[in-house]
DNA sequence: ACGTTCGTACGATAGCCGCCGTACTACGAG
DNA sequence: CTCGTAGTACGGCGGCTATCGTACGAACGT
């Protein structure tokens, strides 16, 4: 298990059956800070934006119960902050950083460092 | 009225009575997230942050009641992203940009960028 | 076919939160 | 002192949402 399944993302001609998500001009920037105002989901984006492009399904091991984590991960996912498609039996999951990057330039990059710089300061 | 009261920062040998605030270790990533993440409180932040270092006093014109004003206000500053003090008979308000930008380097500025995109988009 | 793994749908519940109105306090002007 | 302006406190209400449990559905291995 946890074999880093790092699937280059859809787009090639793969059945990867995209799940429904907003299109770049329908993401509204309250509804991605809402989104990223929240522990687990801010952890999931922590997750999915440290390797270097690493895209996982819900093995990223949240404090919750699975059907919370598929909660966090389709408000995640319809605020625009990610993107989702089945691989097999698991779902992917990617953050959508060339759309967000267009749209709201520096925004996913400072929240992802600071979120880095934050668990820095709490490890002692 | 609307006096552009461009007063100096507290921090001069005023009685500025600043309101409690948290201090720079006390400011949480979610907890600024949250603050940001409402359409009101992102409006009084952008209001704020558009002129050079505009300060106001509850003058920003907002779509809800007083009481709620001070309620948006209350969490903006409980969060760590507002600093407000007591200025004769109103209130003066100010970002804390620099303490946020020593924390979270270039969030703030990214989410003002995006608010006035955004509001730019939505112009015809 | 069968079971296992991964994920979703559907209630249900409890807490938070935005909003309001009203009553109250603080400060300055006259 | 009295009045008006600026803001707060408090209580309440409706809606959103994070959480769970259970039941269900889709792929894959055997």
């Amino acid at each position: 298990m946890h074999q880093t399944t790092a699937e280059t993302a859809p787009g090639a001609a793969e059945a990867c059956t995209t799940l429904p998500e907003p299109g770049t001009d329908e993401i509204r920037l309250e509804c991605v800070l809402h989104a990223l105002a929240d522990p687990v989901r801010l952890r999931i984006v922590a997750e999915l934006a440290a390797p270097g492009a690493a895209l996982n399904c819900l093995a990223i091991d949240l404090p919750v119960t699975k059907s919370t984590s598929t909660h966090h991960f389709r408000v995640l996912r319809e605020a625009g902050v990610i993107r989702q498609w089945r691989k097999g039996t698991s779902k992917m999951n990617a953050l959508r950083r060339d759309d967000l990057a267009r749209l709201y330039p520096g925004l996913l990059e400072s929240v992802v460092a600071a979120l880095a710089a934050q668990r820095d300061a709490a490890r002692p």
